[in-house]
DNA sequence: TTTTTCGATGAAGAAAAACTGATCGGATCA
DNA sequence: TGATCCGATCAGTTTTTCTTCATCGAAAAA
């Protein structure tokens, strides 16, 4: 079979504009500007050698010519995307279960999976929230993100972030009778700390951020106590402007960027610790894995690292 | 609508993977590289999470997912490839009349011609080997190529070549009693001579080419003589070791190229001269006139000219 | 009428996708 | 056993595709 086809995705281009009879709403649904729609139609045009759109200042129309292609393409591509979503729905799938520490989980991960389905629709995600250490060979987790120094045996191990741990509060902090500007401005305000798991990797407390800042007449016992673990209601209280918390760069990202929390001052604490995607090497190269692997590192704003 | 769906070109990579149970024989059909259609396959693979092939050493054979997807993906591409047909052959089309001076006409366009329909399918081009000038408000012609100045007023007009004159012969006269070596060795050759059209641009002759070379012991007017418009006449006499001829660059280029002819010496005359595209400005944006145009311009080497 | 708005367009540069070319390695065939 | 065939892989590069930004002209709004 020899097919003499155009650029399939100007044709995709083509057909999307003739459905619509608007080259901004095509490209709306293509997730592209209007002028690609534009080039991608002009390019359709110039291979078959006739114009496909009568173009009116505001609007354009099909003309002869692409009322007589827009039919069968749109069969075409209806008849692929048909196919697609059986196949995305067909037989039981196994999802990709991938076992997330809790507060990265939710601070980081589950913000961003809609973009991983958008990339990878037939791939279903199972989040696995646990601190627990996973061991693969017994429990039904295919990859897993977990804080540490990067050293897991047996496991194919890419590093996500580093992180490390400086104060943030909420921006109305900032104003009002007592305005953070240096550490010394802390007396004045309530430190929400938090008591840590004895099982889990040290984290930097009060006591040692003020020390590295020089500060001394800032008591680092005074404040609110979280429970380990309890992590997401300390940056809750964080949010709600009731007192400045120790946080990790990579979970207050996201909200530092929105402006619901702001970072007072410049001195972070860094960890030797970082968070890294694991799995066993064995099924690290299963398009699955290796897809959320890829992705992640990219979110991650990571290139994929080596063996 | 909204439809999800892959790299359309991963798709079709796969389709014909999937069709010819090789990556080979599919790369072949899609005029690429092995390694290009894996990488496509990959791609789809990555983004379905799941493998379609299964890979033997030295075959592929289709997984399960990959038997569930063909079918109705070859299907759509069919569908598409039946409406392109469908549209190239539909309804009388108009050809684009091209007017060309016959021996470029036969020396360089028609040797290329089959690339430009493998590019724009859809148009068939119409030839008329002409050397009248061209009024093109009266005659149902829409592009010429001319051999000129360049002077058309009215006429959007674009440069392909300059052009040259120079001295050339069958290999065979470079050996034998007298290899032809300097211009001198000319006395012991025919020199093969073109009365030409008093109305037709000037062009050098040999009395011109044996000045402009020094040689005096040699008489440009020894050797046949072959009508204005017979230059392919003498051409077939010059390919066929009778003798030497005065040629010119655009026409004897792939004769060259092919070892059939040779350029004994380096000497050239330049000509003032040269091939133009010329067509009216008010129908060169039309796709077929703008196809064709942009194809016989890279055809050429030369980057599209400004307005 | 005048002003605003909306959608199309064009050029230039940037980003992303696709391809090539070279190399490797395991079957198959002679 | 050696030669060959086919697929995998990787880096580098080419080609394609897209975005940005400015402009334009009619339709809609004021």
């Amino acid at each position: 079979m020899h097919r003499r086809l155009p650029s399939l995705n100007a044709l995709r281009a083509f057909e999307a504009a003739g459905r619509h009879l608007s080259f901004s709403r095509a490209a709306a649904e293509l997730h592209v500007t209007p002028a690609a729609v534009g080039q991608q139609v002009r390019t359709l045009e110039s291979y078959l050698g006739e114009t496909l759109f009568a173009r009116q200042n505001r609007s354009v129309e099909l003309t002869v010519a692409g009322q007589a292609l827009l039919p069968g393409v749109s069969d075409g591509f209806d008849q692929i995307a048909r196919t697609m979503e059986a196949f995305y729905r067909r037989t039981v799938r196994r999802p990709l279960t991938v076992s997330v520490e809790p507060n990265f989980g939710a601070k980081w991960l589950v913000r961003r999976l809609d973009r991983f389905r958008e990339r990878h629709p037939g791939i279903e995600i199972r989040l696995d929230a646990t601190s627990r250490v996973i061991d693969f060979t017994r429990e039904a987790v295919d990859l897993a993100i977990r804080y540490g120094d990067g050293n897991y045996p047996g496991l194919r191990c890419d590093e996500l972030f580093e992180d490390e741990v400086f104060p943030v509060c909420s921006p109305v902090l900032l104003d009002g009778p007592h305005p953070l500007v240096r550490p010394e401005d802390l007396q004045w305000h309530r430190l929400l700390r938090q008591d840590w798991d004895p099982n889990a990797p040290t984290w930097p407390d009060w006591a040692m951020w003020l020390q590295a800042a020089g500060v001394e007449d800032v008591d680092p016992g005074q404040g609110p106590q979280f429970a380990a673990g309890s992590y997401s209601l300390m940056m809750d209280a964080a949010l709600a402007g009731q007192g400045v918390a120790l946080a990790s760069s990579v979970l207050v990202a996201d909200d530092i960027e929105a402006g619901r929390l702001v970072k007072p001052f410049d001195l972070s604490m860094h960890q030797n610790l970082r968070y890294y995607l694991a799995g066993p090497e064995a099924t690290a190269d299963e398009p699955m894995s290796a897809a959320f692997r890829e992705w992640v590192l990219s979110e991650a704003g990571v290139s994929e690292a080596g063996v």
